[in-house]
DNA sequence: TTGTTTTGTAAAGATTGTGTAAATAAAAAA
DNA sequence: TTTTTTATTTACACAATCTTTACAAAACAA
């Protein structure tokens, strides 16, 4: 059963949100301010977690970016006034992986979760990775870019990978450290930086979907 | 015929589900508790295992888990809850294949099985494998390239059937060590690089169709 | 603008993985 | 048994890949 958290502060939504949720099955803990909210996403491994961005002791824009530095992949959903346009877009490229507006029906927001429960399992199940003239097999290591193949050395063809499987979230270099070379480098190390560089090189030369997002790391849109 | 695997404790859905495919012209066998299952399934090569995740002595989960740490590649396919979310995405990270909710009718499981079937069986049961300009009958272990007779020792032989079978699909050292030697290989010995070369020497001199992925094994295209 | 920080890029150096031959061990045949 | 064949280990060179480094370019802040 998945495993979601909600931060929010205000007592009636998150209320309403909980019973809703509840109701649909999901295991599902609240957090009242941020700083609650901030220790258990840590210590917990939710599945996701609904933000709100406005929050009393520490806001969800700071628990985001934490979150994503302890490499913490929850599928993180923020809930935005209407318009706030800004942190909508500064929150993506912090690492949140969506947003819905409120006021919102549990409707839509139950279908944004299950959207992000398909997707953290979902595509790294899949043998075979479609994006725009790209073509991924997995399982032979082959890369076709219009279905002509593109000699990536393992750790390029790794990190596409995993860039395509977080596909629209800013990946920090520390995340991919510990996800693609399997340790917590020490030293600032831009190995990460190279071998972007060597993949943008073979299937990307203009940077238009691996984007940099600076002070953070890369994302494949 | 394919040989399947049934680990269930309900004894009724155990039977209903062995009777059925036996009509099916399948090889069934069953086990009653998970630690039966787990050593079934580990010492046969089953080409299906179906599996109850709520077992006692040995959880479904777990006997996924250990199965694919040994490498076994049969296909699982878990039989879970209805509403049991969390299991199924749990269990396809952990390695299972596919997953039927229960109660589920003969007709749905039957499918499944045939697509598991499909993936696995096919080559494997085609005592000749052609492949360019090879000819492959396993039946009297013969090789023929361009009609003329290839001598090629049992290791080298099985090798190629293996590859062939999975044509396409990188193959690690260690897959290759526990499906063809059949254990687990203690040390980091390269017997299988010095097959690779020698069944190149022989059929493939210039590694057109065996390639090697580096890294990672091998592949035959 | 200027100074500072971060990223892009190229090239050199270090490391790792594989090809290959030859030596040794094990198994099968004579 | 001995001989022959096959399997495995070992060693080494070479090549591919990874990592570091240094400097240039770009982005940002003041």
């Amino acid at each position: 059963m998945a495993k979601i958290l909600i931060i929010e502060d205000e007592k009636s939504i998150q209320r309403m949100i909980e019973y809703d949720l509840k109701q649909l099955g999901y295991n599902v803990e609240s957090a009242i301010d941020g700083l609650e909210g901030y220790e258990k996403a840590s210590k917990n491994n939710y599945d996701v977690i609904l933000l709100d961005l406005m929050l009393p002791s520490m806001n969800g824009m700071e628990i985001c970016k934490k979150l994503r530095e302890e490499n913490n992949d929850s599928y993180i959903i923020m809930l935005t006034a209407l318009d706030d346009e800004y942190n909508k877009v500064q929150g993506l490229e912090i690492g949140a992986d969506d947003y819905v507006t409120k006021p919102f029906s549990p409707r839509v927001l139950s279908a944004r979760i299950k959207v992000g429960l398909r997707r953290r399992v979902k595509s790294s199940e899949e043998d075979i990775i479609y994006y725009n003239d790209l073509k991924i097999i997995q399982s032979s290591y082959e890369v076709l870019k219009d279905g002509i193949n593109v000699d990536l050395t393992l750790k390029e063809f790794e990190l596409l990978v995993y860039l395509l499987i977080n596909k629209g979230r800013a990946l920090s270099r520390d995340q991919l450290l510990t996800n693609l070379w399997g340790f917590s480098y020490d030293g600032d190390s831009r190995v990460v930086d190279v071998h972007i560089f060597k993949l943008r090189e073979k299937i990307d030369p203009r940077a238009e979907f691996i984007k940099t997002i600076r002070g953070i790391g890369y994302k494949i849109i």
